[in-house]
DNA sequence: GCCAACGTTGGC
DNA sequence: GCCAACGTTGGC
């Protein structure tokens, strides 16, 4: 099993908006970078777990945690000639690009990302590196962990 | 709003 | 295949 981060705008989607949904189980639809893509559709199993992490926001951070529903298939936003995720360049015969579905394991607090930076166990993350913008990440099994030591801990920040 | 970093596009 | 121009991301 394999552990990730993935980026959502609040303002788009946020961890709120994923308790309120049906079965609280959503497409991570709207990918339209290769390398995010490939992730998802070539290295994510389901079952897999991943941090939700609000960017481009007031107060950006790890936000909740998610888990992999059902594993990577044709993004159904490439389609819509009238969405603004709409690919002319895809079709049903050869789509570009796949989504999975991400299921709510637990809203956590906000992990700000100045609090990460703090950590120097994480240093290597690679949300944390300068100039990152991938939306989605693999995170390194003991930097997974050790976030979760800092979840699961009752000190005060 | 600014700007650094990065990805994509398209001319050659 | 190179690379300049352009667009996007995302923190501040």
């Amino acid at each position: 099993m394999r552990h990730w981060l993935m980026k959502s705008e609040p303002s788009e989607f946020s961890i709120d908006d994923l308790a309120h949904a049906k079965h609280q189980i959503v497409p991570w639809f709207g990918v339209r970078n290769y390398q995010a893509r490939n992730f998802m559709w070539r290295q994510m199993s389901l079952g897999d777990l991943a941090f939700f992490y609000h960017s481009s926001c007031p107060e950006p951070g790890i936000a909740g945690i998610v888990s992999i529903c059902r594993p990577a298939y044709a993004d159904e936003t490439q389609f819509d000639p009238d969405g603004k995720y709409y690919d002319p360049k895809a079709s049903r015969e050869a789509p570009r690009w796949f989504n999975v579905d991400v299921h709510l394991v637990k809203k956590t607090r906000l992990i700000s990302l100045a609090e990460l930076r703090s950590y120097p166990q994480l240093a290597g993350m690679r949300v944390l590196q300068r100039g990152n913008r991938l939306s989605i990440t693999p995170v390194d099994p003991r930097e997974w962990a050790f976030i979760q030591s800092r979840l699961n801990s009752h000190d005060v920040r």
